[in-house]
DNA sequence: ACCTGAACACCGTTCAAGT
DNA sequence: ACCTGAACACCGTTCAAGT
């Protein structure tokens, strides 16, 4: 069953492109391979897609729309805002677990020169919907001033995907959890 | 001319294809493009070595040495071991200022799933040599308790690459900086 | 030894032709 | 409408043949 539940052609090539990348990035990304994994043949993505670099800028579109929906969800779980804070990591830490992936974003942000101007900007809106949710939980959890909560959040943001981007090159997830802890246990994160 | 200074063709080939790898990564690096940086054919390069593999072994075990040998130098500048952690951030913001460059390392940490394994290796050691580095830092400078060292040192080097990752994914080097300026807020870094 | 033209395999893309 | 084989121009890589 090449397309269970409904979902559409254009759906499941997001979906499955969206694995690719996050495997092997926009360069590692090509259209045969990834047409066969959806079932069709690589011209067939061209009805769908007028070109690789807009079904780029639709992935990283769905990947930052994906990310808000998943930091809502967890916003909505946890006790207080310091809980959420804490349970921030998990979202990166998921990627490794599916298979050593990593983030799309930051995958791309390695590969800045070689991105369509349209994925640049997509790929962007994913650290600010990450940046925007850690320095609201930051106020609300009165961790720092209303006027740090910005920086100390990009911090955070760019510390997580630094440990998820080592741990990745040693294929070791819980060099990760120990680089997370490190992190609180140094005061970039709260403990 | 082509070979000032007496640099061997593998020389050259190495630090013309360590450029463009920390542009463009592993797969972004091109054996017809690198060959017509240093004056030659594409072909020709198989002359010096034996594969694309060869190569970027070579490439990212001369990146790590020239790193070694730079962070002795480092230390060999500084009064205290503090003021040498203190500037230790400095050696990833070259990259950047080198046309947004980025660490070599940590590019291709992120292509881990397309690496061969000799390559792997070299970059590994980069990261080994950065932590060693940092972890002596630490202690002699009493910033942590000895056994606390390493695993802060890796916390720091993961923290630094993520945050020259997100800078140069904006293409922006005062980002980075409002980054380490963060992490030294917090504690992750020596004020 | 060092270099190269030419071949090979591959990739993004297009298009005429099918259903 | 959706899909496809075949072709195009291109590029990374390899190899047989040059000097």
């Amino acid at each position: 069953m090449k397309n269970p539940a409904g979902a559409s052609s254009s759906d499941r090539l997001v979906a499955a492109a969206t694995k690719i990348v996050q495997a092997h990035g926009y360069g590692g990304l090509n259209m045969r391979d990834l047409a066969q994994d959806v079932g069709m043949k690589g011209a067939s993505i061209y009805h769908h897609f007028p070109s690789k670099a807009d079904l780029a800028a639709a992935v990283a579109r769905r990947y930052w729309q994906d990310s808000a929906e998943a930091l809502q969800a967890l916003s909505a779980t946890c006790d207080n805002p310091l809980d959420c804070l804490r349970r921030y990591p998990e979202t990166f830490r998921k990627s490794l677990e599916s298979d050593n992936r990593m983030c799309l974003s930051s995958f791309m942000a390695a590969e800045y020169d070689d991105l369509p101007e349209a994925v640049k900007k997509e790929v962007q809106a994913f650290a600010d919907v990450n940046v925007d949710w850690l320095a609201q939980g930051l106020s609300a959890a009165r961790i720092v001033p209303a006027n740090e909560a910005e920086g100390r959040a990009r911090a955070i943001y760019a510390a997580v995907a630094g440990a998820q981007l080592m741990a990745r090159g040693r294929a070791d997830i819980a060099l990760f959890d120990a680089l997370i802890a490190s992190y609180r246990s140094a005061g970039l994160l709260p403990a």
